[in-house]
Formats: structure tokens, sequence, C-alpha cells
DNA sequence: CCTTTAGGTATACAATCGTCTACCGGCAAT
DNA sequence: ATTGCCGGTAGACGATTGTATACCTAAAGG
């Protein structure tokens, strides 16, 4: 029963059920940013009409193009680290505290495994939300300081998560936790060109994922190395080849 | 002497000395995605306008953006790798071998050594040509599929020249040429969030040096703890802190 | 019951855009 | 001496853009 009007301007055609005029300028921005340009180079008409709204109507809801974009990413910053605590404690409600320092051998065995579903949690993450993903990643490097702070804050967030997670889960005895919580960071922001790596080339996933898991287990070693030489010697542990 | 339609349409403005207008919208672009924009967003008008030139003019040279992009990201690779290759060999030509694995602490002090004057290097690089650099690394993660690719190529081959030079120079004997590389392409990839901090916070640029060479030296240090555990235990090294 | 407000629409305007066609001077080669 | 191209300009085109003004309706609040 849809007016005259309804069928020329084409409204009501929303895709899932229905969904506020915000949302639907989010959806239809993130659609086209995902695939053709960059958020910032998009226009105010052409989200509008990607959402079947009227260009007007963008100003209901934002007044900026950044404010769309942090309101993206805010939304993408919230279902990342939420997916990610929800799992992350996991070990810990196991029951499983790995600072047994009589079996250093089993503590690496076990904290290797570990570190190999978080990686897994992550890149399954970029995989379920490649397009909102993808233009986080590229907003992280791009021209609107707002949208860059915004993602670097959230970086920075992920990373303490995952200090805390080391030091709390792992409960790593020998490595200090400033050091920690610098191979976080480093790591966080390997990860974004691992998964970028991951996403494109799906042929390779496997060994992506075992590069990345790799890559952190080097810094941890070189950490251990650092500050407890005679562990790494006493140690028999090898890296996954 | 200049002539009435000149002066009109603000011709001959050109900055430096005479540059071919293919340069000079080279120019024109960088100046603007440096500052404003990113490279696939400008405008042809724009990038014309700003170069004093015809907006028709444009077409002579380039067909696309994409093809001013590539020949831009080309100016500044071969820059780049021009400028790490030119110095890079000096302590080859010092006659500095350090495979000496009698004194192994001895060793890693002057690889850490190397190490920082490499990450200056690169640091001053960035520094230097601030403007081409960000665009560069912005394009990294851009969204035109050719400047990526471009921009991938040139970080993997910079990362190439530095799997050589460790292994060359440096000739760590105790680590594997697969791990060089390997490691090679996560420190080249790190060193664009490292270099952005640093020309984005001057006022920490000390801080983040010595982040960056903590980060190398804990990479090289696990590598060496994974494949030769005795020789951390018995070499007395610290990281600089 | 009246009024405010939030969300959406229609129309209009000036500016900018990419591109097409055409014209032009210099320089080199034939 | 003529031909042809290379780099540059001029002008015009239709399309698209961001924004301003005004109108509409449904819901909420008093």
């Amino acid at each position: 029963m849809s007016k005259i009007k309804d069928v020329i301007q084409g409204k009501k055609a929303a895709k899932p059920p229905a969904a506020t005029g915000r949302q639907k300028l989010m959806d239809a921005a993130l659609e086209l940013a995902g695939t053709t340009k960059s958020l910032a180079s998009l226009g105010l008409r052409e989200v509008a009409r990607q959402a079947g709204l009227n260009p007007n109507t963008f100003y209901r809801h934002f007044k900026d193009f950044d404010e769309l974009g942090v309101a993206m990413l805010d939304e993408l910053g919230t279902k990342l680290r939420k997916g990610l605590r929800e799992r992350r404690l996991m070990p810990a409600a196991k029951g499983l505290r790995l600072s047994n320092t009589d079996n250093p051998t089993e503590l690496l065995r076990e904290a290797q495994s570990i570190i190999s579903e978080s990686i897994g949690l992550v890149l399954d993450f970029a995989t379920e939300h490649e397009a909102s993903y993808v233009v986080g990643i590229r907003e992280l490097h791009g021209t609107s300081p707002v949208l860059r702070k915004a993602l670097r804050n959230l970086l920075d967030g992920i990373a303490q998560d995952m200090a805390e997670d080391v030091l709390g889960v792992l409960e790593l005895p020998m490595v200090r936790r400033e050091t920690v919580e610098e191979i976080s960071l480093v790591v966080i922001r390997q990860m974004t060109f691992f998964s970028m790596d991951y996403l494109e080339n799906p042929e390779q996933r496997d060994q992506i994922k075992l590069r990345a898991e790799r890559f952190i287990l080097l810094l941890f070693w070189g950490a251990i190395a650092e500050e407890a030489p005679q562990l790494v010697a006493d140690v028999k542990f090898t890296f996954p080849k």
C-alpha cells in the first residue's frame, strides 16, 4: 500500500528491517567507503542517495563528515573490543593460570597456544567485518586528524587490553610490565598489516597467521632472553615452523 | 616585461626556477595532498590551478590520477632507496665486519650502534621529505589498488635491502637467513608507525627513536635466543633504557 | 488542545567538476 | 620548406556538488 510518491522516489526500500535514518546513513557510507572511496572523499549527496534519503537529511544527524566517521569508527571499535573482551577471559575462567615457573617449557607451550587463539580472534573479526575493518585501517593513516586520533586511541586501548591479558592470565613472571605494554603496542600495530594481508590473500591465510604468531613469539622470547637469559638456555622450546 | 595576459592569469609565477609541466603538476599535487586531502580525492582542476596550468594540460602528461600518483611515489621511492643505499655501505667500507664470534658481547654492542644509525637515517629522511613521506604512507593503505601495490613493493624492496645489510655487514652467524628476512619485513612496516609518531610529536623524538631501536633489538635478541640459546645466557648485554 | 521539536522532503542556486573540441606556437625531422 | 607532434591555452557542456530556505508530518510535552 505504498503511496505513489514513495514508489517514484524509491523510499521504504531499506535493506534489512527498519533502521533509523542515522544508521541508514552510516551503513550507506560504509558500503561506499568499503568498495570505492575513502571516507573523507565521500560526497554528502552520494551517501544520502545510497541511503535512499534526501541530501538535507544528512544535516539532521551529522554536521560534518568527520562526525559521521567518528560515529562509524565508534561502532566498529565497540564491536571489536566487546568481541575480544568477551572471549579473552575464557582462559582465566578455565582456571588456567600459567605462572608455573617449575616447568617453563610447558608454560611456553601453553602461552603459544593462547597467542595462536588470540591471533585467530582478531583475524576472524577482520574477516567477518571486512568492510568496517578496512575502512578503519584506512582512516588510521587518513587525512582527517580527528579520525586518525580516534583510531590511534582504539588501537592503544586494544593494546592495553592485550597487555593486561598477558600480565593477568599468562602471568609471565620474568618480563617487566613496561616491556609487556611496549610489546603489545607494536603487536597490535603490526596486526594491521598482517590482517590486511590476510584479507587480501585468502589462499595464504594459514601461512600469514603463522607468521603473525612467530612474530609475537619472537618478541616475547627476546624479552625473556633480555631479562632472564638463563631461562632461555634451560628451556627446550622450539618455534612453530 | 610580462604580457598582460600573463598577469591576468597569474602565469610564470612558478616557485623555484623553471620546471617542466610534468614536474609542476607533481609538485602541486604533493603540496595539496600533503596538507589537505588524499591523493585519490584531489581534483584535476585543483592541481592544475595550484600548478598554474590549464586544466587540460593535465591530460598531456597523465591520463589518470593513478598515473600521477605512481610517478610521485616512484620519485619518492627512488630518492629514499638511493639515500639509504648510499650510506648503508659505510660500515662495510670501513672494513667493519662483525662476524667475531669470539666476543659476542662486543659484536652485539656494535650491532646495536649500527641499528641506531640506520633508524636515524630513516627518521631523518622522513623529516626532510615529510610531505612526500606522509603521502606515501597514506597511500599504502589508500583506496587505489595500484598505488597500494606500488607502496608495498617499495617497502618490500627496502626490507630486502635491510636483510642483505644485516646478512652481509653484520654477518650474524647464528640467525637463519629466512628469519632475518622475516624480521626485516616487520621492522620496515613497523617503522611506518614509528616515523609517523616521530613526525607528529617532535618533542618526544628521542624517546620514539629509542623505542624503535629497542623493538628491533628485541626481535633479533629473540631470534638469537631461538637458534642459539646458550649464547644468550653467556653474553652480558644490556638493552638501552 | 496547542505547541514545540525531530526527522524527512522539495526546490533552488552558485560553484566546481571532468571532459570535449578547437586553436596555437615552437621545435625537430623529413 | 613543410610537415608533424608536443606542450600549452580557451571556451563551452552537462553533471554533480554543498548548502540555504521553506514546507510537511508525527510524536511528545505542557
